[in-house]
DNA sequence: TTGAAAGCGCTAACAC
DNA sequence: GTGTTAGCGCTTTCAA
């Protein structure tokens, strides 16, 4: 390993001089400096980044915490925080918190001993209490897809009522009336306000929702596939059936098919995420598009931006709006 | 920050008593280890890593290269590796290096100015003599999904040539006799082994496949659909179809459902990889696995037991392979 | 414009 | 058992 003495020895200069022109220190004469550049490529040297964080506490170096990696929105969200790092020309370091509150935690800890001086953390469970205990000690954390008034300048989020309520106008102007919905069984966070947002628009345009047409499974294809059926036992008559995510979605169509039904001609099936699998099924999955990608490259800027606590940071709100993807899984109601 | 001299004074000893019961060291007295050990607790007290680091020279990082986390391919080799590292106790530093030559090489410099001390790298498009010149200067390099004999012992692979063929001989069993392929334009890596392998198996079995039945496309479902509707167009016949990829599988589906064909009544079509959007496209693809997590964690445990260079390396060769899934998508040849 | 030197937080000899 | 001390590779005053 070649370091910086070796380059101060070669070129003949203190390892001082060499510090300053790697930091393009204008205060290095002419000569000098090019001297020091020619033998800092020769030997291939590269400044140890270790020992430039312990010495500047600066190391340019994020953090990102998921819940598991192989599953494509996930994948998603690492994928921009990567860009915005990139972009920033910061290291990213990651880890997976498998849905548990302590891997999590774990996680956020072993990403703070790296003096990670930002971090983007997608977390469901934790409580808030332990959430706004962290945000007061790291600056440069950044929450995403979860909303906390309290530190609502450092939430990066989706508006997930707004685009439940998107998904089920277009339904209701579509001429349905009859509608079912399937969703996870757990109702914290998304599900919750995804539902919420289908009461309301149901609500306003005066349809009716039974608590019967509302199927609470896994949230998965398999799960999609098991809500349908229990709907269809149950004899719920509908003819749009809004999913909690694509996902659902899928196994509803899968389910409905197998059932005999038709989508869309029969029943029109709206799913929420715009992943990869919306377009893979059969019909393409008419879904509401979550920019996952787009809002983690934003979080990412958003945590180095709050990271450096010299900047007052803003306080405004980062919220983004999901946009209704249409294709081929939604048609008119039929004439009954 | 708390560092290991507030310990030392709270709890009234050196830094070194400090250092040694956290590592666990048996020689420090009863006593005194409960009571360091108590005011480490107390005070939240956690080893910077970066120091760690610098001195030890030994930093359990391990870095991972793919071209794009969003591609759900490569979420799932993260994911893999992720879960390897994690069980060892490493931290994970990641890189994309969005299938350009240059950025994979500047994602390699960056994690080795970090010191990492494992490598899984994806490689397609670097040149031989860079990788090998790369292993050479790295122990704990391992390469994934990508063979060179020079360096077998650090390559955990794929027989796609293998996978191919077991692709292949299904559909022949299955009766089939006209064949047609839709593959990437580009050949070199996974694309080439796989149509070596269905040629293989074709030429055994004493079938035909014209060049004009092998159709050239972007891997993904657009250039599926593209595929199939230049094949249709040509006018070839066929009862089978083998598709590089599941995407493409998936496109090839839709095009021939479009086209009117019903698949597998008609078209029998089988992808490659496993991917979750088979299981998301009707009828469900057939598809050999690939078993990228499971070889990711295995690549990672790899790499960490060859970055130690104190133990002797054993010449093997890691080699997975692919197994078929049968699901819908594949059905007996029609009498014709 | 350049160099000497202090020190970041930690580990690992080496003393006692 | 426990303390002292010399660095790891680097940045950053402070002098010259």
């Amino acid at each position: 390993m070649v370091t910086i003495k070796d380059v101060a020895k070669v070129a003949g200069v203190s390892i001082a001089t060499v510090s300053r022109v790697i930091h393009d220190g204008h205060q290095v004469g002419e000569a000098c400096r090019a001297r020091v550049k020619k033998v800092i490529a020769e030997l291939g040297y590269r400044p140890n980044s270790n020992a430039r964080a312990l010495v500047s506490k600066t190391t340019n170096t994020l953090g990102v915490v998921t819940p598991k990696l192989s599953m494509p929105f996930f994948g998603s969200l690492a994928s921009g925080v990567e860009k915005g790092a990139r972009e920033n020309n910061y290291k990213l370091l990651m880890s997976n918190s498998l849905y548990e509150t302590k891997s999590e935690q774990e996680a956020i800890d072993s990403l703070r001993d790296h003096n990670c001086q930002a971090i983007i953390l997608h977390s469901e469970y934790s409580d808030e209490k332990t959430l706004l205990k962290l945000a007061k000690e790291i600056p440069g954390l950044v929450l995403i897809n979860r909303y906390m008034p309290a530190i609502a300048n450092r939430c990066v989020w989706l508006d997930n009522v707004a685009g439940a309520r998107t998904a089920t106008d277009y339904l209701i102007n579509r001429g349905h009336k009859n509608f079912a919905v399937i969703t996870s069984i757990y109702q914290n966070g998304d599900p919750g306000f995804r539902l919420q947002g289908i009461r309301e628009s149901l609500k306003l345009a005066g349809l009716q929702l039974s608590e019967a047409a509302i199927e609470e499974s896994t949230a998965n294809m398999e799960g999609g596939e098991q809500a349908v059926q229990a709907l269809l036992n149950k004899g719920i008559q509908f003819t749009a059936l809004l999913a909690y995510n694509d996902l659902m979605a899928i196994g509803a169509i899968h389910a409905l098919f197998a059932a005999g039904l038709r989508v869309p001609e029969d029943v029109s099936v709206i799913g929420f995420d715009d992943l990869i699998v919306s377009r893979a099924c059969r019909p393409r999955l008419t879904t509401m598009h979550y920019p996952v990608e787009e809002m983690a490259s934003y979080a990412t800027k958003l945590a180095i931006q709050l990271s450096d606590t010299s900047i007052e940071p803003e306080s405004r709100t980062h919220l983004f709006i999901p946009q209704l993807v249409e294709r081929d899984s939604v048609a008119d109601a039929p004439r009954s």
